[in-house]
DNA sequence: CGCTTTTGACCAGCGC
DNA sequence: GCGCTGGTCAAAAGCG
């Protein structure tokens, strides 16, 4: 089953589809775009005026012939010349694409920076963060040189257990450079967030796009329902697992329980509901998030998978790792069972996943379906995974749906 | 034959 | 220290 999914979804990767589509050379530019720049409408009026003009030529059936073949040769010429227009500005356009992507990877290392100062400042606290509600596990000094030692050794630096990554953390917090620091402890903690999704679904598994291997199955205490283990298997040492569990009081509900960060580029069908669960895991590990920010990032966040629905989501305070719960059983269920190529269309293409050899842009690709129907909701979604910090999120929502959704200048300008 | 699933064993953390 | 529990490993079996 798995292996199906996963054939058809390696399918995104080939070149073809890597190939992005053309709208988003005219949606995607939205940082630093003038209003006097969005020249893409003169084309568009250009070929109004010209179905005017060829529907003038055809009801004027009582022309000559030979104006007739002239009209038709300047229409041409016109037609060309337009063409040609039409060419230069898709160029400047391009540019103008280059420069706003530029744009957003510099907005981006400036936002890194500004974490990581926090960061730094903060200590130690955000790693403690992570374990506060997790008892005795505030790391002391002492604790990591102790575990240092056994590190070292033939272990993987990715270790499965919950205390060694606290221990990649800190040592590289001794012997790394503050980055890498960072870094590692940042994929560390991230590592240990979970973002668990409820949903109802008769299927074993949802399809969320990515292919899993199964390598344990347990039965948990006081759920009469084995608890299946699931490990990605897109790419050699993706670090990101699942748990997949069905409700002991509802068997109708499965609940999915996402760890970790993809380390490969992912599918299209598979970017919704990882980058959902890397933002929701950001948003715990933002180390400005104070407990209310989580609880109203997380309702956020459930809006922003199925904006339509009531889903709820909560963040567990009991819990040995801090989880975002996903609540969707209150939703369609049918919107959890279609099939990989149509997940999508239930759940928006947002990102906010370190997605190698792919920009974050990518989860703004516009498909042609997209085009039909304005994806002023996923736009709005992909803000919402962009960062966990609120004041990011309401200045990039407000950019983007004032450019991309219902009054894009180019469509004002083309209506008017 | 290669990949996935199954399943018992093993390990670490935690509470008593 | 012991037992319980959650999580992972790895050999064997299954499957296409």
């Amino acid at each position: 089953m798995n292996s199906i999914n996963g054939h058809q979804e390696m399918d995104f990767f080939s070149e073809e589809n890597n190939k992005k589509p053309q709208a988003l050379d005219l949606k995607t530019p939205w940082l630093s775009i003038k209003p006097e720049d969005l020249t893409m409408s003169t084309g568009l009026q250009l070929m109004t005026r010209n179905m005017g003009s060829d529907q003038s030529t055809v009801d004027d059936g009582s022309s000559p012939n030979e104006e007739e073949k002239e009209g038709r040769s300047h229409e041409l010429e016109a037609m060309q010349a337009e063409l040609g227009k039409m060419n230069e500005e898709n160029q400047r356009l391009r540019v103008m694409l280059n420069q706003v992507t530029n744009n957003y990877t510099t907005l981006k290392s400036h936002l890194l920076a500004l974490m990581q100062q926090r960061d730094q400042r903060s200590g130690h606290e955000v790693v403690q963060r992570q374990f506060m509600d997790s008892g005795p596990a505030v790391v002391t000094d002492a604790d990591e040189l102790s575990h240092s030692s056994t590190a070292g050794g033939s272990q993987e630096i990715r270790s499965t257990s919950p205390s060694n990554n606290v221990e990649v953390a800190s040592i590289g917090e001794e012997k790394l450079s503050p980055n890498k620091n960072n870094e590692q402890a940042q994929e560390a903690t991230m590592r240990k967030a979970r973002v668990s999704v409820r949903a109802r679904s008769e299927a074993p598994m949802i399809t969320d796009g990515c292919q899993w291997r199964k390598y344990g199955q347990k039965m948990a205490k006081g759920n009469p329902c084995p608890r299946a283990y699931y490990r990605c298997t897109m790419a050699t040492g993706c670090p990101v697992r699942k748990q997949v569990q069905r409700c002991a009081d509802d068997r109708s509900i499965l609940t999915t329980t996402y760890e970790g960060t993809h380390n490969h580029p992912l599918p299209p069908a598979a970017m919704a509901m990882a980058s959902t669960t890397s933002a929701a895991a950001s948003m715990l590990l933002s180390g400005s998030m104070s407990s209310t920010d989580g609880l109203m990032n997380a309702n956020f966040l459930a809006r922003t998978i199925l904006p339509s629905s009531s889903s709820m989501a909560t963040i567990s305070a009991s819990a040995p790792f801090p989880t975002v719960t996903l609540d969707l059983t209150h939703s369609n269920p049918l919107q959890l069972q279609r099939s990989p190529a149509t997940v999508p269309a239930s759940l928006p293409n947002i990102f906010g996943q370190p997605v190698h050899n792919q920009s974050k842009f990518s989860g703004l690709q516009i498909t042609q379906d997209q085009l039909h129907h304005p994806p002023s909701l996923d736009v709005s979604a992909a803000t919402a995974a962009i960062t966990a910090d609120p004041n990011f999120t309401a200045a990039l929502a407000a950019a983007i749906s004032s450019i991309i959704g219902g009054s894009h200048p180019t469509t004002k300008a083309t209506s008017s």
